[in-house]
RNA sequence: GCCCGAGUGGUGAAACGGCAAACACGCACGACUCAAAAUCGUGUGCCGAAAGGCUUGUGGGUUCAAUUCCCACCUCGGGCACCA
């Protein structure tokens, strides 16, 4: 016997394979179907551990099988190469980042490759290779052309370890999700990408892919979507006395400005000028504008509008005041990220302004940031905040100038307000009081009305210094502080409300503020409870009895009411009333008196009703609520409001019932607590009642139900008026997501750098197309600067530029862009992986896009998954997808494809554990070493064991068993020894083999296999081996190996125990569809079957690789007899077998005359006979 | 707290609503061997000497029949987390 040598042939064959090209796949081929499957592409750290074995061997059974069947397979690799890793490496050990990522790919690759996976190695990509990382910038740079991608201040995560600021989704629970420090919020500018305009698009593109739910889900939690609404709480005196309002230079084409705006401030109360200035940039402007607001009592209740234009006359005029104004507002332009390709004249004003001056007196600077691009200097906000301060409001408009739209957006900052952000505008009446963020702004304009200022800046800096963590750590116990002297007015009732600042109200989502119904919010019920602060029901919950429902053909009543529960302790039994008449139970209701409370209300019904008297209050159990019924007795619809009052009996003592009609055919009964259940009462509900009642009384009721307490919305469903209270006060319906901007610029040095240009005359710039890529310069310190500056901005040489505008100096951007850029969009690049003119081509993107099915870990559901997404409805969007897609790239037509979703399928990997079950880790000493294995019992049985731990469609996490792995490699050997014990490997044996299709596999002469044994063994390898191409068949496209692996099991051994029925053909059949699970071991006997006379390849031999996959026969399928399973009441009790054919009377006769079921039914009864052909026969009895 | 997913032998795990535990590991016994390893064979859910009974986290429901469908609860894993 020949031995089973893997280390020999997996050589032999890895190289033969390389050398022939066999996975090189083009573009198109003829009379094949193209299929991409792709699995991410590993980061270059130095070793392949079990994790990409599992990742990359497993999938590729998948690829081969795919091949097989005729697909044109693209099955790319290349590898993620930018990132932390290296630069670490390079700082802790001295290592150049460049060489060791290099170095470390190097070895990889080999590895790669022993691994025999069917990769096509000729579409390697490297992101950062510069012909890669060019595109990468240069894609970026489309993006900063459309404003998807823009340069702000927020608060942003920062990693004090590595020295970087991180996209929300790479921290996890308030840590930095690579090195695990603590992560601090600082106040950075920092490059974005308005991942965000596309939540709503990200979510919807969901429920078009055919992917797991649970990563879908996944996706729809992290975007976060909440419909609610935005509504104004006005501060009590938040308006000024006058108001001077200054038109823009290009805006206002009008007389005046802002008419709405006027009209509205004055409708308040308020004194509005608003003079005409001509339209010009000429000085003189001022003294126009000057002469006219001489009438103008300029004094410290003045708030100041200024827009465009008007915001340099304001300015002038603020500097020649002698008292300071309460507030200045400036509508101002936006330029920083418009991408400026061609020179503009500048508007220039030789004004001189005096700074100092301005500040005394402009009191609060707010300057709200427009989306008109101003290219005057003086109107653009930036430059106005450097002059005279202030604070920056960015107001996004779907048009720049949009009237209409900004006017309420100006008159929100002219009037002292809170904006809240509520999914809950029914509960609007309940607000108690309004609670903001630490961070938010209006604490600075209010300040001077602030009795507590000292402690409120206290608390605000104590905020502050906590770290995300720490906040979250401190969920349990509420802070707080009240803005003393401050009022907000409830819009509905115009009641006086406090304002609080407290840090459970989060900065960052909504606007930074909400309004506090603590009666039906938890956060707001403990805060409240912990502060004393009102509580004010206005919702209840809302029962219908079902049991006695509502009659529509019947009129309504409405009642207040109470339900008197009586529970006896001796006994241990419920006082009801069962009424014979209408047939039904109840407990006592009561009608509740105008100004009578609900208990004194239940003991009165009680004595009237039952005549105990002697009864002890112990709580209220529920309500107030809304139940309707029917209510018979009165043969009307009852809607009552109820209390549900709870009693206990102290003694029998009673009076006399009063002998009224109401008490007819009631009949008084203790029932068991155990009885006091809905389906043992009579037509009643009423525990399930008492239940749901429940809901509200010592906390907050969060749900749904009737308004009560809410003026003209009184009893109205909570549901409805959602809408009609946001209309009734002037919000405005709105939608939040949780989703941020991505965070995208990376204090660190390998990355790809941010193609842009700063010039202190002409701004923010990108890079011109012709001088990409700015390429990474070679540095000698890696050390970030620790001030938020990467390590390129100590490159000096580097460093300074030539502005692409003006040609004056300039300087690059440092920072480099977030590793997850580059892998937004490698797919891409191995459609075309080698294209010099442009990222891809779009003949060729349109041949393989879609992915087709996407493998990988579950760690990216909502990172790298996302952001990819995103990435590529973005090129789509900006027409770069070519083919198909740029003919649908009208946002219009969308939905009609789903050429804006690059993943069609997606499946998620486990993670493979160490034999302990643990994640495997150094510390513990439980890694596996995939090398290790693969020395040993090669990458056949590696490969093959993995795919057999557990079902790969599921992302479960399955421990490596180094026993398990030696059932794999000896279900190899027996493979190899069955065809090497059979002859098969001898080449004079075989030669010509291709013309003895049908053939026996032994030599034995043909005789031997006459006689029936012979042929029901045929037979019945005939069936497992059909049986068996299907399964695996169905297995593998489902990525459950484990069960294929386990069906050629069973026909492996199935035909060692009868080998000399199995033929020539059948072999080869079995062989093919190991193929794709044990490449090498397969190719290797494929071959030697296949030798030609001379010892090498038969004439027309190709890899087995490139073989049809096996059909299966489905008549072969069917069987003449089975074994039919007797069932008694559903208990098997016996088996026979019978033809396939049999009929259910002649089942059932030959069922009944069996001992055991004669035994087992003893003469009983037979009820009824289920019988289910080629399964089972049940008697009930 | 919310949203997913999962709970089946000693272990990894199988099972269109139809014989629970396929396949594999491990273990026990046997064969081969002077011996061991490797290999091959037999057995292996639990209780019971056996007949038989019990068994898919717990409790209920639907069904002739439930690991599978429905409801409640418990435990574990994952994601989110003061998101108004």
């Amino acid at each position: 016997m020949i031995p089973y040598d893997h280390k020999k042939i997996e050589k032999k064959w890895q190289r033969f394979w390389e050398q022939k090209k066999l996975y090189k796949t083009s573009d198109s081929a003829e009379e094949k179907d193209n299929f991409y499957a792709l699995v991410e592409f590993p980061y270059p750290s130095g070793n392949l551990h079990t994790g990409h074995w599992y990742a990359f061997s497993v999938p590729d059974i998948f690829v081969r099988k795919k091949r097989m069947e005729g697909k044109n397979i693209l099955f790319p690799i290349g590898f993620d190469a930018f990132g932390l890793p290296a630069e670490n490496a390079a700082i802790k050990r001295g290592f150049d980042p460049k060489k060791w990522t290099y170095e470390n790919i190097d070895y990889m690759r080999r590895q790669l490759r022993s691994m025999g996976a069917s990769f096509d190695w000729s579409r390697e990509v490297i992101t950062a290779d510069q012909e890669y990382y060019k595109w990468t910038q240069w894609i970026f740079l489309q993006f900063f052309k459309k404003g998807l991608a823009y340069r702000a201040e927020t608060a942003v995560n920062w990693c004090p370890k590595d020295k970087t600021v991180l996209a929300n989704e790479q921290v996890a629970a308030g840590k930095c999700e690579r090195c695990g420090a603590e992560v601090e919020q600082r106040q950075m500018r920092q490059w974005m990408l308005r991942i965000t305009d596309y939540a709503e698009r990200l979510l919807s593109g969901l429920d078009k892919l055919n992917w797991k739910d649970e990563i879908k889900q996944a996706q729809r939690n992290w975007i976060g979507k909440s419909e609610g609404a935005e509504i104004e709480f006005e501060i009590k005196n938040g308006i000024a006395s006058s108001y001077v309002l200054l038109h823009g230079y290009t805006g206002s084409p009008n007389d005046n400005f802002f008419p709405w705006l006027k009209k509205t401030l004055e409708n308040r109360g308020a004194k509005v000028y608003a003079p005409k200035l001509p339209n010009t940039d000429d000085p003189r402007v001022y003294d126009q504008a000057a002469e006219v607001l001489k009438s103008v009592p300029f004094n410290k209740d003045t708030v100041i509008v200024g827009h465009s234009l008007g915001s340099v006359v304001a300015l002038k005029i603020i500097e020649q005041l002698k008292v300071p104004v309460r507030k200045t507002i400036i509508v101002a332009g936006f330029t920083e990220n418009k991408f400026i390709d061609e020179p503009f004249e500048v508007h220039t004003f030789d004004w001189k302004f005096n700074v100092k001056k301005i500040r005394q007196n402009a009191g609060k600077v707010c300057i709200l940031r427009d989306t008109i691009d101003d290219v005057v200097p003086q109107f653009q906000a930036e430059n106005i905040k450097k002059l005279i301060g202030g604070k920056i409001f960015d107001f996004t408009a779907s048009e720049p100038h949009a009237s209409g739209k900004i006017e309420p957006e100006i008159l929100r900052h002219c009037i002292d307000s809170v904006r809240v952000f509520t999914t809950r505008p029914d509960t609007l009446f309940g607000a108690t009081y309004v609670v903001l963020a630490p961070e938010h702004e209006l604490v600075q304009s209010l300040d001077s009305r602030i009795e507590n200022l000292e402690e409120v800046k206290k608390y605000i800096g104590e905020a502050k210094r906590k770290t995300p963590l720490q906040r979250q750590q401190e969920t349990k116990e509420k802070t707080g502080v009240e803005l003393k002297g401050v009022k907000a007015i409830n819009p509905t009732s115009k009641e006086e409300i406090p304002v609080w600042i407290a840090d459970y109200v989060l900065s960052g989502y909504g606007t930074g503020a909400i309004m506090a119904v603590p009666a039906h919010d938890e956060r707001d019920f403990e805060f409240a409870s912990k502060f004393g602060l009102p509580i004010k029901h206005v919702v209840i919950p809302s029962v219908v009895d079902h049991v006695n429902p509502p009659r529509p053909d019947k009129s309504s009543k409405t009642r207040i009411n109470v339900h008197a529960l009586v529970y006896d302790p001796v006994n241990k039994k419920y006082l009801i009333i069962r009424n014979k008449k209408f047939g039904w139970d109840t407990v006592v209701i009561g009608g509740v008196e105008e100004g009578e409370k609900a208990i004194s209300a239940a003991l009165r019904e009680l004595m009237e009703e039952t005549g105990y008297v002697d009864l002890e209050f112990k709580r209220i159990l529920g309500g107030p609520a809304k139940a309707v019924y029917f209510a018979k007795h009165k043969d009307e619809n009852r809607i009552a409001i109820t209390t549900a009052v709870y009693f206990e009996l102290k003694s029998d003592k009673r009076v006399a019932i009063a002998e009224d009609g109401e008490n007819e055919g009631n009949e008084i009964l203790w029932i068991d607590a155990k009885d006091f259940v809905p389906g043992k009462m009579v037509n009643s509900e009423l525990p399930y009642w008492l239940e749901r009642l429940k809901a509200g009384t010592n906390m907050a009721y969060a749900g749904n139900g009737a308004l009560i307490n809410s003026g003209k919305f009184e009893g109205m469903d909570s549901e409805d008026a959602k809408k009609k209270i946001t209309e009734f006060v002037g919000g405005e319906i709105k939608t939040q997501y949780k989703l941020r901007d991505w965070v995208v610029s990376r204090q660190r040095y390998w990355g790809v750098p941010i193609p842009i240009i700063y010039c202190e005359k002409c701004g923010v710039s990108a890079v011109s197309e012709k001088d990409l890529p700015v390429k990474l310069p070679d540095i000698k310190d890696y050390l970030p600067t620790g001030e938020g500056k990467s390590p390129l901005a100590k490159a000096t040489k580097w460093l300074s530029v030539k502005c692409p505008v003006c040609g004056g100096n300039a300087e690059r951007e440092t920072d480099t862009l977030d590793t997850f850029v580059d892998s937004s969009w490698y797919f891409l690049r191995y459609c075309d992986p080698k294209n010099k003119k442009s990222f891809a081509d779009a003949e060729k993107m349109s041949a393989w896009m879609p992915v087709d099915l996407y493998s990988g870990g579950a760690e990216h559901t909502t990172i790298h998954l996302l952001y990819s997404r995103f990435w590529y409805k973005a090129m789509y969007d900006l027409g770069l997808l070519g083919g198909e897609a740029a003919k649908l790239g009208d946002p219009s037509r969308l939905g009609e494809a789903e050429a804006d979703e690059p993943y069609s399928e997606r499946r998620n990997r486990g993670i493979i554990l160490g034999p302990d079950g643990q994640k495997m880790s150094k510390s513990k000493g439980n890694v596996i070493d995939p090398d290790e294995y693969v020395a040993k019992f090669g990458s056949d049985t590696v490969r093959m064991y993995l795919a057999f731990i557990g079902p790969y469609s599921e992302a479960g996490s399955y421990p490596w068993d180094p026993h398990g792995i030696l059932g794999i490699r000896r279900f190899l050997d027996r493979v190899w020894a069955m065809a090497s014990t059979k002859n098969l490997l001898k080449a004079e044996v075989f030669q010509d083999f291709s013309q003895r299709d049908g053939a026996r596999l032994s030599n034995s002469p043909a005789g031997e296999y006459a006689g029936l044994e012979k042929s029901a063994a045929e037979a019945s390898i005939v069936r497992t081996i059909n049986k068996t191409i299907k399964q695996v068949s169905e297995n593998i496209e489902d990525f459950k190996f484990n069960t294929a692996i386990s069906a050629m099991m069973i026909l492996l051994n199935e035909v060692e125990k009868q080998s000399d029925a199995i033929s020539h053909k059948q072999y080869v059949e079995f062989l093919k569809i190991l193929a794709p699970f044990a490449p090498h071991l397969t190719e290797e006997i494929w071959q030697k079957m296949n030798k030609s006379a001379k010892g090498g390849p038969a004439k027309g031999w190709k890899s087995i690789h490139l073989e049809k996959w096996p059909e299966y026969d489905p008549k072969m399928l069917e069987e003449e007899n089975y074994d039919l399973v007797v069932q008694i009441n559903g208990k098997t009790r016996d088996k026979f077998s019978v033809s396939v054919n049999i009929s259910q009377s002649e089942a059932e006769h030959l069922t009944l005359a069996r001992e055991k079921v004669k035994l087992a039914l003893d003469n009983k009864q037979l009820r009824k006979i289920i019988f289910v052909p080629k399964r089972l026969i049940n008697i009930v009895v």
